[in-house]
DNA sequence: CCATATACCTGGCAGC
DNA sequence: TGCTGCCAGGTATATG
C-alpha cells in the first residue's frame, strides 16, 4: 500500500514512542519476501535508538545493528500496547518495553531484514542503489536532469526505478507527471531542462502534500497509531480512467507500462 | 551495460 | 451463491 508518503506518515506515527525502548521479544510468522537474516532471539535486550526512513524502507536503529522494514504492496505497521494474539496476516512482532511493533501484510511482499550496520552487505544490497531523497533538500535539478538524459526508457519507468529519486510509486508517478504536464510515455532523455525542473518540483509538491495530509490517496491506509487516512488527497488521474480531467474535462486514459497501469490526460500532458 | 519480463502472494470486485 | 478472471500501493532477479 505504501509509497513514500505512507511510509513517512507511518514513521512519524511511532518513531517518538518507540525511541529508547528495549526489545523484549521477537516473533516471526509466515515467510515474507526475505528472511530476517538473524536469530530473532538475538535481538532481545537491544535498545531502540530511533526510526529513520530511506526511500520506502524504515530503518529501526538498534544497539546491535538495524532492522530494515519494507511494507511491500499491502503491508502496514501498528505500534501499540495491545499484545493480543496475532491475526492471520500479522507476520512480525517486535515487542518492546514501550509497545509492540507489528507488521501486517496480506500479500507478504514486504520484509523485515536485520543488518549489522548501514555499511554491511545486507544493508547495501537493499539500499545501495537508491537515488536521492526528494524531501530532504538534496533533490537538485542538475543531477536529476543529467540522470534523465542518460536514460532511454520512458519517464514513468525511470521514476518507478528509484535510482534517480526515491519514494515515487505507481500512484504518485502518474500524479507527478500530470502536475508537470508530461506524458508518461515520453523518453526520459528527451525531457528538456525546464520540463525536468517542473517534474522535480511536481514530485516534491505531491509527496510533501501527501505527507502533510497525514495519509494518502489510498483507500485502506492506516499508520502505526491506527489512524486511517481515506482519500484525503484527491487524485488528478490515478484510477480515474474514463473520468473527466479536473483541468480540461477530457477523459483520462489508462495504459500499461511495465505490466503496471499508468493514467494520464492526453490534452494536459504533452509528449 | 541496458531495457524489459518474471516472480513472489492474497483479497476484493465485476461479471456470469 | 458460487465460480472465474482481472486487478492491486514494490522491487530483486532473470532474461533478452
Amino acid at each position: 500500500m505504501p509509497e513514500l508518503p505512507e511510509v513517512e506518515v507511518t514513521r512519524l506515527s511511532f518513531a517518538d514512542r518507540i525511541a529508547g525502548a528495549r526489545v523484549t521479544g521477537v516473533r516471526v510468522g509466515k515467510p515474507l519476501r526475505w528472511p530476517l537474516g538473524c536469530d530473532p532471539q538475538s535481538l532481545v535486550g537491544s535498545q531502540v535508538h530511533g526510526v529513520r526512513r530511506r526511500g520506502k524502507y524504515l530503518l529501526v536503529d538498534l544497539s546491535e545493528g538495524l532492522l530494515l522494514w519494507h511494507l511491500g504492496m499491502s503491508g502496514s505497521l501498528l505500534f501499540s500496547d495491545d499484545r493480543s494474539a496475532p491475526l492471520v496476516h500479522d507476520h512480525v512482532d517486535l515487542d518492546t518495553t514501550q509497545g509492540l511493533l507489528r507488521l501486517n501484510d496480506p500479500r507478504r511482499f514486504g520484509a523485515v531484514v536485520f543488518a549489522p550496520s548501514e555499511n554491511s552487505a545486507e544493508a547495501v544490497k537493499l539500499l545501495g542503489h537508491l537515488g536521492v531523497e526528494p524531501l530532504h533538500g538534496g533533490f537538485a535539478l542538475d543531477a536529476f536532469h543529467a540522470g534523465l538524459r542518460k536514460r532511454k526508457t520512458v519517464i514513468k519507468q525511470v521514476l518507478l526505478g528509484g535510482e534517480l529519486v526515491v519514494g515515487v510509486g505507481n500512484i504518485y508517478a502518474s500524479e507527478a507527471l500530470f502536475l508537470a504536464g508530461i506524458r508518461p510515455t515520453t523518453r526520459a532523455d528527451r525531457i528538456s531542462r525546464p520540463r525536468a525542473d517542473k517534474l522535480r518540483l511536481a514530485i516534491i509538491d505531491v509527496l510533501a502534500r501527501a505527507v502533510k495530509k497525514g495519509g494518502s490517496t489510498l483507500r485502506d491506509f492506516s499508520s502505526a497509531d491506527g489512524k486511517t487516512g481515506y482519500f484525503q488527497l484527491e487524485a488528478h488521474v490515478y484510477d480515474r480512467v474514463g473520468e473527466p480531467c479536473r483541468v480540461c474535462g477530457t477523459a483520462i486514459r489508462r495504459i500499461q507500462q511495465g505490466q503496471r497501469s499508468t493514467y494520464y490526460c492526453p490534452i494536459c500532458q504533452k509528449p
